[in-house]
DNA sequence: ACAACTTTTGCAACAAAGTTGCATTCTTGA
DNA sequence: TCAAGAATGCAACTTTGTTGCAAAAGTTGT
C-alpha cells in the first residue's frame, strides 16, 4: 500500500480514484474540519461539486469522516480516528471545537462527551457536543 | 396585552406585525423546534420567503428564540424559555434532543449541560448538545 | 383620530447549495 | 487484458439564502 489514503480506502472497500485519494489527503493534511466548500477550492485538482457531495455521502456512510453541526447550517467533515473503524453509523465520543476568531473546527479527541442522564423514556443513540471560543492559536 | 406574542414583541421592544405575532404563535402552539420549512408552510397566512428569514433573525437577534445545530445541515429554532430574557447572544444550558422516527427536535429544558474541562489554551464561550435517539411519545 | 415618521413587508433578481438522471470514463478482479 | 461494475462529469433542476427598493404597514405625539 503506497500510502494512507489509498490505505483507507482499501480498508473500507472503496475503489481508488483520484478523486478520493484527493479529499481524503486533504483531510490528513489540514489539522481541521473542512465544509464542502473547503474542498472544493483545496483539493490539487478540481472536482466536479456533485463528484464531492457523493464522495463525502460515501466517506461517511463508511465511517471514514464524521459531519460536525453547527450553528452557521455549514456542516464540517472531520476523519475519524483509526479506533473508529464500524461502518456506517457511529458513535465519536469526543466534543467539537469552534474558534469564533480564526473559524476553523477541531475535533478535541482528548475530551470526551460526559454522560447525560435522558429523562424517563428517551432512548439515546447519539450525541454530540461543540463548544465555541478562541482555540489555543488564536489567543 | 391581549395575549402572549403580542407580550413577547412588545417586551422585547419589536413592532407588533401580523408577520411575527403569527410565527411566534406557531412556536408557542408547537411544543417542538421548527425549521424554517415548517413555518413556511405552518403559518395560518402565507408570509413571503424573505419576511421569514429576517424575522428569524430579528428574534435571533433579540433572544427570543435560539439555534439549534443538526447533522442534516437544517437549523432549527426553538423558543427560549422566559428566564433567558437577555437581548442578543445568549447561553442556553438545555440539551436538545431530536427523534429518529417521528423527526422531532425538542428542547429538554430539564437537563442541563454537564460541564466539561477544555485542554489549557482553549476559552470556552458557547456550548452546544444534541441527542438523538428515540423519544418519549414513539417509543 | 390623524399626520409624520420609522419599520416592516413583498417583490424581483440573484447567488449559493444540494439533487437527479444519464452517458462516459475509470477500477477492479478474473 | 478485458468485461462488469462503480465512479465521474455534465446538464438541468430544486431548494435555500441574500440584497435593494418601493409599497404598505406600525408607532408616536398631538
Amino acid at each position: 500500500m503506497i500510502n494512507k489514503s489509498t490505505e483507507i480506502l482499501k480498508n473500507s472497500g472503496l475503489s481508488v480514484t483520484a478523486g478520493r485519494k484527493s479529499i481524503l489527503d486533504l483531510f490528513i493534511a489540514s489539522g481541521n474540519a473542512l465544509a464542502h466548500q473547503d474542498i472544493e477550492s483545496g483539493c490539487s485538482e478540481q472536482f466536479d461539486r456533485v463528484t464531492i457531495y457523493r464522495t463525502l455521502q460515501t466517506f461517511l456512510d463508511k465511517g471514514i469522516i464524521h459531519s460536525i453541526p453547527a450553528t452557521d447550517s455549514i456542516i464540517r467533515y472531520a476523519l475519524c480516528n483509526e479506533t473508529c473503524t464500524t461502518t456506517g453509523h457511529h458513535h465519536d465520543n469526543h466534543i467539537h471545537f469552534r474558534c469564533e476568531q480564526c473559524s476553523k473546527t477541531l475535533c478535541l479527541d482528548e475530551v470526551s462527551i460526559p454522560i447525560v442522564k435522558l429523562p424517563d423514556g428517551y432512548m439515546m443513540h447519539e450525541i454530540n457536543m461543540v463548544v465555541t471560543g478562541i482555540c489555543k492559536s488564536c489567543r
